[in-house]
DNA sequence: ATCATAATGAGAGTAAGTCTCATTTACACC
DNA sequence: GGTGTAAATGAGACTTACTCTCATTATGAT
């Protein structure tokens, strides 16, 4: 599995448009205006964002259109959908458009927040998991790990 | 973090509703027949299940009483879940109930298999996800880790 | 046994997310 | 720049996993 790095330097915006178009091409989608500034919604948030977010961000956006374009980039590999966090997704750039990382999920209130491991503990996970999913005869994909507890936030109240 | 390990011996059903009883006791809860049977249901499966997975092993019981109780077990710290699954919750027991272990979620049929790591390896996640946590002020309460992909039945379709 | 309180269950209600379909937009070709 | 075709859009109906309500029943303490 060759991912990117805590430590290599983001995309740049362009760069960005310029890989999802890629990746909706080679689905046979396009990259319409609706699914431009959807893009730059999950952006400007700069953290996981729920449908109630992005239509904020970026009003005018219908919210069927908005599910079934996060349905549609998901497929393509844009972003991952989060389920960690409560009854409401949360959406993301997927790798390679953004670092590999990981989730401080917050108990209380839902907020998921992105957290960066060192490369030798996310080789040595890789590693354990692979031994056990082919003891399972399973394919691995993508693994997934969350730190679920209470954010600075609600451990106040 | 103190937890039950792969190597500890599994409890018994008895040891089991002794430690359910003292738990919902504990929360002011009583442990009825139908938490009783719930509780063996999710015993018999001996993997993480559904809702109708559950009313199908245990016929009888109200789907209302079974979702009430459910919310009444995890609160109470019997039994966790786990929303990786597609658009179905799981439900398996809660540590130290159960030893600490992990999931593999297959992307497609959203069933979730258990898996078992080396202790050492969890140290250094705990470890690490500590350190991550204590930066962003976040009180840490337990991690998650699952692998998705593709289980032996879905891959060979 | 009695009593106070918690649990039950049938069904209504909620809300995140999906589907439908008439209209609009995007791209390929000229 | 026009034209045609297939994909995308969006308003709203629909689905469904789950929660809530409330009249009835079971539970455990005394
Ligand atoms: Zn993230
Ligand atoms: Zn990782
Ligand atoms: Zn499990
Ligand atoms: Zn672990």
């Amino acid at each position: 599995m060759t991912r990117r790095r805590n430590t290599d330097p983001p995309l740049s915006t362009s760069d960005l448009h310029a890989a999802v178009s890629q990746r909706l091409a080679r689905h046979d989608h396009r990259y319409t205006q609706g699914r431009r500034r959807l893009v730059e919604a999950i952006l400007e948030a700069g953290q996981p964002v729920t449908l109630p977010e992005i239509v904020v961000v970026a009003p005018g956006l219908a919210p069927s259109s908005v599910y079934r374009n996060l349905d549609v980039l998901e497929r393509s590999g844009v972003v991952n959908r989060i389920t960690s966090g409560g009854d409401r997704a949360h959406f993301e750039f997927a790798e390679p458009l953004m670092s590999h990382h990981h989730h401080l999920v917050c108990v209380d209130c839902g907020s998921i927040e992105d957290v960066f491991l060192d490369d030798e503990l996310e080789a040595s996970v890789d590693r354990s998991l692979a031994e056990v999913a082919g003891q399972a005869g399973f394919t691995p994909l993508r693994h997934s790990l969350d730190l679920h507890g209470r954010c600075a936030g609600c451990e106040s109240d």
